[in-house]
DNA sequence: CTGAATCCTGACTATTTGGTCAGCTTTTAT
DNA sequence: ATAAAAGCTGACCAAATAGTCAGGATTCAG
């Protein structure tokens, strides 16, 4: 029997893929609890369970590592805007990228983190792909909401303006999670403190943007004390 | 002719007063451009004027000189709550603070990078501030505004989720302005940006509360390109 | 003016940490 | 089976950096 499959899928054999994916996972983690420069090979190795010299070995560099789970993040991040379009009622548009954004700060804080720490330190790293890639996707769908507007789908809003406050909204709950378990008295954040907080910022940006919120409502309410 | 003035503000004479000062300024630049670990004692005192081991001599260890940055940032934080009362027009009330917000986003932006970095990395520091002062005065205001809720002066909104959100769409201005800077197309994010940022957000969180937004329009509207 | 307190410095140390390397072990293709 | 390729390791090194210290310079009270 032959492994017919995938000789090459991004490079490597199959131990190199393993490896190089718990590389990569254990790194978002220590990366995201101390930012690049507070992060140790040493550390990342250890929490792959391998050799600081084998770390080394699939990865040269810290810097290249720290590379690595970049792109990973930014797929995450790109995505989910496909919903957006001319035709696509305002409401449902908004709705569902809200949603997956809070989705993601719910189930990849530490993504979250990492790309928030590169951020604070000028984006270093990554600043091509902000000014690039992200400015031209977000030009797009800034012209689509534009487009909303005029058409008075929508109340007048900043287009750009608005994207970033999405972000923002959304992403402190992962970010900034300290400081929200600070102020709602948590000791962690679970699942329903994660959708009161997707309602509030439904409710709020809705509404924000002229969409009375009916309908989603009901869903919601039922909900008991947290675990 | 003898100071009678201040022989001891916060301890020390005047040179001490000059040189800590100094010190507490540079170092609040050099933490917000690489956080804790990322900061160097040489390049404080290099970026202070001073030789390192005159750092070493007014603050002990790198982490005094930390703790000392932020208890200052922790009181420009605190500030700016008082016109959010019962008997306020809510209205007045969340633009005065979300103005004043945007403001210290605009103008300390170092400060709120290094506050957001402590967060960010899980607020080692700064916890019991959070669990203790921020909390308490969190839930004093938020019971007031559960208050304008309950007599309707303004949407339903979850109180602490608002102030949650306020937060992170002002600070979003000055922690990740790289980002906004690059999806709007500019170098640095100038008066003019801030007035349209501002604008936007009193926009989106008046109506997202229900209070639609009427004059305050037209001063905004008049502007030109940026400098 | 003078002695004490405060201020300041350059040289030094201990530790941490990213990265290298020679060589050993395991896997794999034929 | 075997040889080559891939995977792995511990010992080691050089650079960076927080913190120390003995002693010199400056300031200040009286």
């Amino acid at each position: 029997m032959k492994a017919v499959v995938r000789m090459r899928e991004a490079g490597g054999g199959r131990i190199r893929q393993q490896q190089e994916s718990a590389i990569l996972q254990a790194a978002e983690r220590v990366f995201a609890r101390g930012g690049f420069q507070g992060a140790t090979m040493a550390e990342i190795a250890r929490e792959a369970g391998l050799s600081k010299s084998n770390v080394h070995y699939y990865f040269g560099t810290k810097a290249d590592v720290y590379r690595a789970v970049l792109a990973n993040i930014l797929r995450l991040w790109l995505a989910e805007t496909d919903r957006i379009t001319a035709e696509a009622d305002p409401r449902d548009a908004l709705s569902h990228y809200i949603q997956a954004k809070m989705r993601l700060s719910a189930q990849r804080p530490e993504a979250s983190r990492v790309f928030a720490n590169e951020l604070l330190h000028g984006a270093p790293e990554i600043g091509n792909f902000l000014r690039e890639t992200l400015r031209e996707q977000v030009e797009d769908k800034a012209e689509i909401v534009q487009g909303w507007v005029q058409a008075g789908r929508i109340a007048p809003v900043d287009p750009v303006h608005l994207f970033i406050s999405l972000w923002a909204l959304t992403q402190t709950y992962a970010d900034f999670e300290v400081q929200v378990c600070a102020v709602l008295g948590r000791r962690a954040l679970g699942t329903l403190d994660h959708r009161r907080a997707t309602a509030h910022v439904l409710n709020l940006v809705l509404r924000g943007c002229g969409l009375d919120d009916e309908g989603g409502r009901t869903e919601i309410a039922r909900e008991g004390q947290d675990a």
